[in-house]
DNA sequence: CGAAACGTTGATATCCTTCAACATGAGTGG
DNA sequence: CCACTCATGTTGAAGGATATCAACGTTTCG
């Protein structure tokens, strides 16, 4: 059961949001485990049932497949994020959720989610709010995916990530570890491989990033906004679950 | 405030759940208006707060913009869905929802929203629930965008609306009323106007549906799902708040 | 050492966009 | 009732962004 939840690091980033050490514990006796699961493995099966997790550290991507095997990677997760609210409340999960790097994982038993919305509204309806959060990021890759050319797409992905994670605290001296292949960036965005790997040594060669042995360093995040024509949409502390 | 809730005559459809008397009048209770506007009108503008609604009649879009003027359309609303949901639990809305036809809207105030979590938790279960279905079509727009050639996108949007307001009774004989002009189509899709055109006319003649005076008829719906390599995701009932 | 995963690069092909023009029908004002 | 405009749909031609194909380099790892 790891470090109980009143003491989770994650919590106390500013990223998230307050929450009475009660709350905190009615959480903690929801979880019924803590998992960990190397890189490459599945965390949730399209078409099997699912369970709820927290994603507690590493990367992950969810994404659906076409029987031709077309792939598409509909959002990346990564530390406090919510995986499978969605399949969770379905009898199966329309979509597979791959973990990138290891991870760790908080698990709560779908049976259990009812009785969070009977117990605890407060937190149920922080549940249905990161739900929210979560189709505004999926949103935006459509957005992204639906107008955006290759150029602007790889700026809107690379930013979109390291504001993510810099909010995380995992941004030292403008770099983060990045996990992300090409092949994953071109399976976001719906580009080919070749067009991924000549569209960001482009951006690369125009000094907007540097991009190497799983290292991202932002070097002209500004101009790299200009390029993705993006917003700056700025979430506000978050529940976390 | 028009039919009360009790004898909606969308709640009686196949494609929504049962639900006691009881629940039916809170919900009655919770609904502060009952409102008509016309094709074009804007419902809920982003940057704006919003209030929730439920569509009880008419079509719907909801998209989101970039500074310079290029739009996607996320998804098309049909009768029954909630609009604005994630909109009315942020500050702001992040996306606009403008009525394709006239519609008549259930008014749900955003204040009233936490009443339900606290006194029925079932029903926010059930939002919640809703959420999770309308986050699964957005994934399936992004799959798409993403990855189906222009054929393909277009195939899978025809057949994805046509089985979503066949549920909801409005296929008669083949045959449905169908207000998207292509360009709505198109931004939906990510093509452009005259690409959309020349792939719908395409289908057209290879015998697939009639699209014309804003009517559609679906022709040969099993060689249309073999082209949009489009699965069977065959909701249950769903909830209707 | 060989294989597998990942990244790189050039050449060629194609899907899709853009540009431009025209057709049609509905609505509006003279 | 006609002329006009505006929204929508249609079509051809040309250009460009991206895909596909093919080959090779590098690193890691068993």
């Amino acid at each position: 059961m790891q470090t109980p939840c009143r003491v989770c690091p994650l919590r106390s980033l500013p990223a998230f949001t307050k929450l009475e050490a009660g709350k905190v514990d009615f959480i903690q006796s929801l979880k019924s485990n803590h998992v960990y699961q190397d890189a490459g493995t599945w965390i949730i099966h399209a078409g099997q049932p699912s369970e709820l997790f927290t994603l507690f550290s590493g990367w992950a991507a969810r994404f659906k497949t076409l029987e031709d095997g077309r792939r598409q990677i509909l959002n990346f997760m990564l530390p406090g994020d919510l995986l499978g609210l969605h399949a969770s409340m379905f009898a199966d999960a329309l979509y597979d959720i791959v973990a990138l790097t290891e991870v760790e994982l908080c698990l709560f038993p779908r049976k259990r989610i009812w009785s969070l919305f009977q117990e605890a509204p407060e937190l149920a309806f922080d549940l249905t709010w990161l739900g929210a959060r979560d189709e505004s990021l999926v949103d935006d890759n459509l957005l992204t995916v639906g107008v955006r050319s290759a150029s602007e797409s790889i700026a809107a992905l690379i930013l979109s990530l390291y504001r993510r994670a810099d909010k995380l605290g995992m941004v030292n001296d403008k770099t983060l570890l990045f996990p992300l292949t090409q092949q994953h960036i071109a399976d976001a965005l719906g580009l080919s491989l070749v067009h991924t790997n000549k569209t960001l040594n482009k951006l690369r060669r125009l000094g907007m990033f540097d991009l190497e042995h799983g290292m991202l360093t932002l070097r002209n995040p500004h101009v790299l906004a200009r390029i993705a024509k993006a917003f700056d949409a700025d979430f506000a502390p978050r529940p976390l679950i």
